[in-house]
Parts: C-alpha cells; structure tokens; sequence
RNA sequence: GGAGAGGUGACCGAGUGGCUUAAGGUGCACGCCUGGAACGCGUGUGUACGCGAGUACCGUGAGUUCGAAUCUCACCCUCUCCGCCA
C-alpha cells in the first residue's frame, strides 16, 4: 500500500509507474475526487467536534457550579450539532471505504532499475552460472524419468485429490526431504537465517498485509466457514510475525527461512505446465524473508538473491537471473530477481526462484515498524523475501539434469550425506 | 462443547461517567554528574489523518449520554478448569 498523501502529492508519478505496469490508471483519477470530498468532511466535521469537546467541558463546570440553567442552552445547542456529527460521519466512513478499496489495489512503484515491458518474454537477463549439460542420449523430462522408476504417480495423486497433485514415492520422496534439509542447513548454518515453522493457515489480516488480499483471492484456498486460507507461500506467515510490531534497528536486519507447503489454485493457468511436477496446487518450498531498514534493502535484496543461487551452484546446476520487467513484476514489489534453471528435458529455463524488494509497501500494510537509533519517531521496515528454493522444482531439475542413460538419477555430491544417511 | 477470568501505550500495570490533555513503573532517547562508565538526578518518549488550529484511537462493532477507557448489547481473541481429541 502506497501512503494516501503521497499519492495525493505526486499522483503524476504514480499514475506514470501504474501505466508502466501496463494497468489502467482511472482508479487514481477517482482516488483524488474521493479524497476531495473526504477532506472536505474531515475539516467540517473536526470543526464540529472541536466545539462539541469544548462545550462538553463548559457544560460540565457549569454542573460542577450548580448553575444547570447556564448548562442547559449548551446542552441543546450540542444535540443539534451532533445530529450533523452523526450525518457527516456516516458519509465520512463511507468515503473511506471506497477510498481504502481503491488504495488497496495500487500496486508497488516499480523501481526505475526495472526495464519496462509487457510479459516474461521482455525480462532481461542479469547473468549466467554453470553450463548446460551435455548427454550422450536424448534427455528425458522428469515425468517419464519418474513414472518409468515408479518414484512419481500421476494418476493415483489425481484419484486421491484431482489434477495438479502429485504423489511421490521411494527415491523422489526421500530426495525432496534431504533437498528441504540441505537448503535449511545450508541458510541457518551459512547464511545467518533463523529456521522458522509456521501455520500453514492465516487470517484474512495476514494475507492483506502481505498483498494476497483484497486484490487476489481467487488465487487462494479458503477454508470453509473459518476465516482462514491456506499459505500460497510461506511469505505470508513469516512477514507477518512483526505484524503490527516496533522492532529496535540493532536487531535489523532480521532474516528468516522456513520449509512450507505452498497451496495455489492456479486459477487462470488451465492449458499451462499440465504434466509433470511444474505447476501444482501443492507443492513444497524453502522461503527467504529479510525485515530491514530503508537505507539497506537494495543490498539485502542482493544478498537474499546470492543466497538462493547458492543452493544451486551447491548442487551443479545451470540457472540464469533475470530481471523481471515491470508488466511481469507482482503486485507488492518494487523490483524482482528471477532465477530460471535450466531443464534439459525440456530444453527451457524454469523459474526456480523469485527474489523481491517490496520497499515499505508490505510494512506499511502490516504495520511493522521500527525505531532508528537516536530518533524518536519510527519508521516503516522495507520487506523482501525470495524462494531459497521452490523445493520440488528443484527435484525436477536434478531428475533431467543428473539423468543417467539406464533411465537412473544420480545424485548431488552435497546431497549424498543426506541422502544416504536415510538408508 | 460447558464454567470462569481477562483484553489499556514499545512492555508491565492503575483507572467503574466530566480536575484522564491515560497515574505509576520498566525500557528507550537526550542532558547533568564522571577520567570513562555504572548509580543517581532532570527532561522527553505512541499511531493515523490534517498545511495548521485540531480530530480520532484504551480488543472489534453498534448503542445510551451534552460528555464514555469507564454504562448497555453483540462479536472476536487470550488464559485457567472440565469434556473430547493427534
């Protein structure tokens, strides 16, 4: 959520970055008639109660006195105004709401480092790390390499729960446990995160204060009759543990990491991604998430994104960053790092990891603050969080990519330890 | 699900209709003191909206009143005990 007066103040810039995103901007022409009128109210109706509070005090020394026959005229003179009070109040909570609705669905500003244009195919990339791996056969996807193992079951996933699940089995599911304990490991004893685990079901304040809400609700699963969703990402959970919070600036910046499931109702993506473990309504992930000062976040935003290549330079395997252009880039952030590894069944990059800035954006929802040494007045935190990684994406990458020709995986040396410590 | 207790500022905690513009304490900031520190002393210390005077905020929402942290109603949450249960 962008502030109400800074939009007020330079809504040229914030109809111009909108535009950039490739969204309509009428909203912000009816966001300044609104809160025309909204302060017009205010100052009548503070007016009004200015002299309610004053009279009120009046009145009761004149009680104090004894003197009830100077009391009465106030007294009579204060129904009537609250009348009017009561009038311009209703219009005024009003007007909120239709302004607060509107506020609500602006998205971020898109910092100016963010190249414009349309869709994926317009981001560009930052770097390349490893090599696309050569076989001496042609390479499978995932999918026949695991239901040819029997490590991966479709059809028994889609009679127990429907498309979009997967049931693994033997070698898959204890390789999607060890890589969840190696990348954990590897942010809590390297990179400095503390390990969290979470509710994987929050309340609708939660999922407002991280963006989800009100803006994307059909992206989520709602359980019934309780007002709660269940986690598209751990992002929600783990952000809004300083919901509503003063931190103190030594303690920034504060890094978390937490393994989750991860539940989407891919609304919207019928024909994409239907085979295979690419895109599914459950699925696991490692999560990233920084609290930090104004002043830092773009660094930390840097190293959050080294932190997850980390993960796979550790397990060999060839990725590339991009920048996510600004009609790509999701409605809470400023500026988002793609990390896009590369599947020789395929023949394709695939996202793997989406790393994000989202300024004061999320804070300022979430009202998570914190107190600047020597200053008395807080300030709202910048959040970032990235994927460190999507777990079972990178089950996929290392099926195609340590697929051996007898239709075997091999496995990662990095994950050997964990691996064969199960066996 | 049944019974009871409670939700007040960064934190603890007083406060049952108008000297509450929320006591007191802790923490924090600044100043004095000190060679430097601790201790001590003093001052200050929330959020939102508003150019500002100011207005609003004591779990949430509605109500009573000229006036509500304080009274009424509904709801939410936390804790304790009982029941059920992984």
């Amino acid at each position: 959520m962008l502030e109400l007066r800074f939009i007020r103040e330079n809504i040229e810039l914030v109809k111009a970055k909108t535009a950039k995103r490739g969204l309509d901007t009428a909203m912000l022409d009816r966001f300044m008639a609104i809160d025309a009128r909204r302060l017009a109210i205010l100052s009548e109706v503070e007016g009004l109660k200015n002299r309610r509070n004053t009279a009120s005090k009046e009145i009761a020394d004149f009680k104090k006195a004894a003197d009830h026959a100077s009391a009465e005229p106030l007294i009579l003179e204060m129904k009537e105004a609250n009348s009017r009070i009561k009038e311009l109040d209703e219009e005024l909570s009003a007007v909120q709401e239709s302004l607060q609705d509107i506020v609500m669905s602006v998205p971020n500003l898109c910092d100016d480092s963010v190249p414009e244009g349309r869709d994926d195919s317009d981001n560009i990339e930052v770097r390349t790390w490893g090599d696309k791996p050569s076989f001496s056969f042609t390479p499978k996807a995932h999918w026949d390499i695991g239901v040819e193992l029997g490590v991966l079951d479709f059809e028994r996933a889609a009679k127990i729960s429907g498309s979009r699940f997967a049931l693994l089995s033997g070698q898959a599911a204890r390789m999607e446990r060890a890589l969840a304990n190696f990348m954990l490991d590897l942010h809590t004893g390297e990179h400095g995160y503390t390990e969290i685990l979470p509710p994987y079901l929050v309340n609708t304040p939660s999922m407002t204060a991280t963006g989800q809400l009100p803006k994307f609700e059909e992206d989520l699963f709602k359980i019934k009759d309780w007002d709660l969703y269940l986690i598209p990402t751990a992002e929600v959970p783990v952000t809004n543990i300083h919901r509503d919070e003063t931190l103190e600036e030594r303690d920034l910046p504060l890094k978390y990491t937490a393994f989750t499931p991860c539940f989407r109702s891919e609304a919207g993506s019928y024909g994409r991604d239907t085979r295979g473990l690419i895109r599914q309504h459950q699925f696991n992930k490692v999560e990233l998430v920084k609290f930090t000062t104004p002043e830092s976040s773009f660094d930390e935003l840097e190293s959050l994104l080294a932190n997850a290549e980390k993960v796979l330079q550790l397990l060999g395997l060839h990725y590339r960053v991009v920048t996510l252009c600004s009609g790509d880039l999701g409605f809470s952030a400023t500026k988002t790092y793609d990390i896009e590894v590369w599947l020789p069944g395929q023949e394709a990059y695939r996202e793997i990891s989406s790393c994000s800035n989202f300024l004061d954006f999320q804070a300022r929802r979430g009202a998570v603050r914190y107190r600047p040494e020597g200053e008395k007045k807080s300030k709202l935190v910048h959040t970032l969080n990235g994927s460190g990684l999507a777990v079972g994406r990178t089950l996929v990458a290392i099926m195609e990519n340590y697929q051996q020709e007898d239709g075997s995986i091999g496995v990662p040396d990095v994950l050997k330890p964990y691996v064969e410590s199960r066996l």
